[in-house]
DNA sequence: GCCGTTTTCGGCCCGACTGTTTTCAGTCG
């Protein structure tokens, strides 16, 4: 499938990503397999275009890049193929990728277990643990047998991989028995979940104490924590109940800024991170930031640093939000004293795009109206399904009609009441398999908000849904593309769509992009909010409200557009409900123009 | 395989925990 198409930068990252992984699995040098990682990396971020970087005959090599994987990547991009790929991937059994998933096995492991029995996949491995083989092998015991069947279990059970809402709902109430112990001086959450990650591996806690012990041991018996995984002086990893693995690491309140900026920075980032440290002369660890390029812990060579900030000011860095801290281009903004000031959710004024009884919602607009004021909202739009989406009882025209009146109603009822909470009415309207909208422009002009989404024939090719949803896009009647790529996260893999290709029309046509913040959406995807920033596009951050408690995905949405960079200013619905009612018209000034 | 304000060789981010070992390799984050 990779070859049919043209190549582009994630798949040379991702060949390169898999050969670092195949050299491990063979057992290469370590600092080899490494140098495909950091190429991968450099890729990434490169800003340029791969044609132009890699073509044949070139001589400048990008920073980590040297001539090697350079050549390969000039083949990649003339041939489609890269037969160095082809060939390791031949001699390396698919199996042993497979088994780096289960907890405790990593590439050495492997390659032992492959070489002393032959084993090529997780079914032979099972086998072998259940007929006793694995423990008696050398560097292998009973121990780490039951540990290899119990990690099989466990892969088959539960996914590594969480839902940022879940490991949300499970983890808040560890913290605030944490935070209850007596000797706990400081804690909270690190690692992706600060972050705001989509999706999460595990939870990380911190906390800081002047007695670890009792922390752990009261951490560990914590209800809600199905099993123990580990467990140390400072440390212990459980298993909670529903599967989501959960740290614990205690430290000196001393110490606890630079173990939360340690534990929350993505590894790539503090990569770097401790690079930059070492280039003054200076070593970062979870413990300190130590004037000295040896291993020491000495208190009198340490750099005091009371908060994360500064941390960051010491390596000559303004303080990186936490959501940023991934190695995406903050070090170089940060450098500048160039970093976004990120959105706050205070900033939001309402949500968009929302369902009612009126198609599959569950609140009545009376319901609604009084639930998201009791929130401080300013406004509400009312988004509706449309006719072609009939299982979700989409509304026939008639119906919509109907709908825009008793709206306008509820709305004449506020202003008498001298409510400041308005309605704003319109449709989420079905983008057709051809590009077309599921109702007449007539219609549409009727309508104060019109999103406009797929939600069916997700098999198209990449060409057709690109230009089905840019037609849509290019409808002057158009205010919002809702959820781009159709991806439910853990469940669903996007639709084919040439995001960027969107994101230029978005950009030509004034229309603006949705982050859906349904948990299992967060679409469009927080890498690109960058790109579309640049190219002037607005994000709208909208609920998709069934119910009136997904209210609070608001919350989870704008933890995810500041991972996309974003600011205030570069989100519609920060706007009080007159200026974003001049925001829309605009749009249908655009169309009269267009219609005269 | 990459890289250089200790530069063409000899390094490459760092520490806790586990299990298999009698001092440390492997895994993980």
């Amino acid at each position: 499938m990779f070859y049919l198409y043209t190549v582009n930068k994630e798949q040379v990252a991702q060949v390169l990503n898999d050969i670092a992984t195949l050299l491990d699995l063979k057992g290469e040098n370590p600092f080899k397999s490494r140098a495909y990682v950091n190429a991968a990396r450099a890729l990434e971020s490169l800003n340029e275009s791969l044609e132009k970087v890699f073509a044949p005959g070139t001589e400048e090599h990008i920073k980590g890049i040297g001539e090697s994987i350079h050549q390969k990547i000039v083949e990649m991009m003339a041939t489609g193929r890269l037969a160095y790929y082809d060939d390791l991937k031949a001699s390396v059994p698919e199996g042993l990728v497979a088994m780096l998933a289960i907890p405790g096995l990593g590439s050495k492991k492997i390659k032992a277990l492959h070489d002393a029995l032959g084993i090529t996949t997780i079914e032979q491995l099972e086998k072998a643990c259940q007929e006793g083989k694995i423990a008696v092998l050398t560097g292998f015991g009973e121990k780490t047998q039951a540990n290899i069947l119990q990690g099989i279990e466990f892969r088959r059970q539960y996914s590594s991989r969480h839902l940022l809402i879940d490991a949300l709902v499970a983890a808040e109430p560890i913290l605030e028995r944490l935070r209850v112990h007596p000797d706990v001086i400081r804690c909270g959450i690190a690692g992706s979940l600060r972050r705001s990650k989509e999706v999460v591996g595990d939870v990380d806690f911190l906390a800081s104490s002047k007695h670890p012990a009792g922390i752990i041991e009261h951490f560990t018996k914590l209800p809600g924590v199905a099993s123990v995984i580990a467990k140390g002086e400072t440390k212990a990893s459980v298993t909670l109940d529903g599967g989501i693995q959960a740290d614990l690491r205690v430290v000196s309140d001393a110490e606890y800024p630079y173990a939360l900026a340690y534990f929350t920075g993505s590894k790539e980032h503090n990569i770097v991170m401790r690079q930059r440290a070492i280039q003054r002369g200076l070593r970062l660890n979870e413990y300190g930031l130590f004037r000295s390029d040896v291993e020491t812990r000495d208190p009198k060579l340490l750099v005091v640093c009371r908060t994360e900030d500064e941390i960051f000011q010491n390596l000559d860095l303004a303080c990186i939000p936490p959501e940023l801290r991934e190695d995406k281009g903050e070090f170089a903004a940060a450098e500048k004293n160039e970093l976004p000031r990120l959105i706050e959710w205070t900033d939001l004024k309402g949500s968009l795009h929302n369902h009612s009884t009126w198609s599959d919602g569950h609140a009545t607009l009376h319901e609604i109206a009084a639930y998201v004021q009791g929130l401080g909202c300013a406004y509400w739009g009312i988004t509706d399904h449309s006719l072609s989406q009939f299982q979700a009882s989409g509304l026939a025209p008639a119906r919509l009609r109907e709908q825009i009146i008793e709206i306008r109603q509820i709305n004449e009822e506020f202003a008498v009441e001298g409510t400041l909470f308005r309605f704003i009415g319109g449709t989420e309207v079905d983008i057709r398999l051809d590009g077309k909208l599921d109702y007449d422009d007539d219609l549409l002009a009727q309508l104060d908000i019109v999103v406009a989404s797929v939600h069916s024939g997700f098999q198209q090719s990449e060409e057709e849904m690109t230009r089905r949803i840019i037609r849509a896009v290019e409808n002057p009647y158009v205010h919002i593309v809702g959820h781009l790529t159709g991806r439910l996260l853990l469940e669903r893999e996007p639709y084919k769509v040439n995001q960027h290709a969107v994101i230029d029309a978005c950009a030509a046509n004034g229309t603006w992009i949705e982050l859906n913040c349904n948990p299992y959406r967060f679409d469009m995807d927080w890498r690109l909010w960058h790109y579309a920033k640049d190219k002037g596009v607005k994000c709208v951050i909208s609920c998709d409200a069934h119910r009136n408690e997904n209210a609070g995905f608001l919350r989870l949405g704008v933890g995810v557009a500041r991972k996309g960079w974003l600011e205030k200013r570069d989100v519609i619905n920060t706007l009080p409900y007159d200026a974003l009612m001049t925001e829309l018209k605009r749009k249908r000034a655009r169309a009269g123009l267009l219609l005269n």
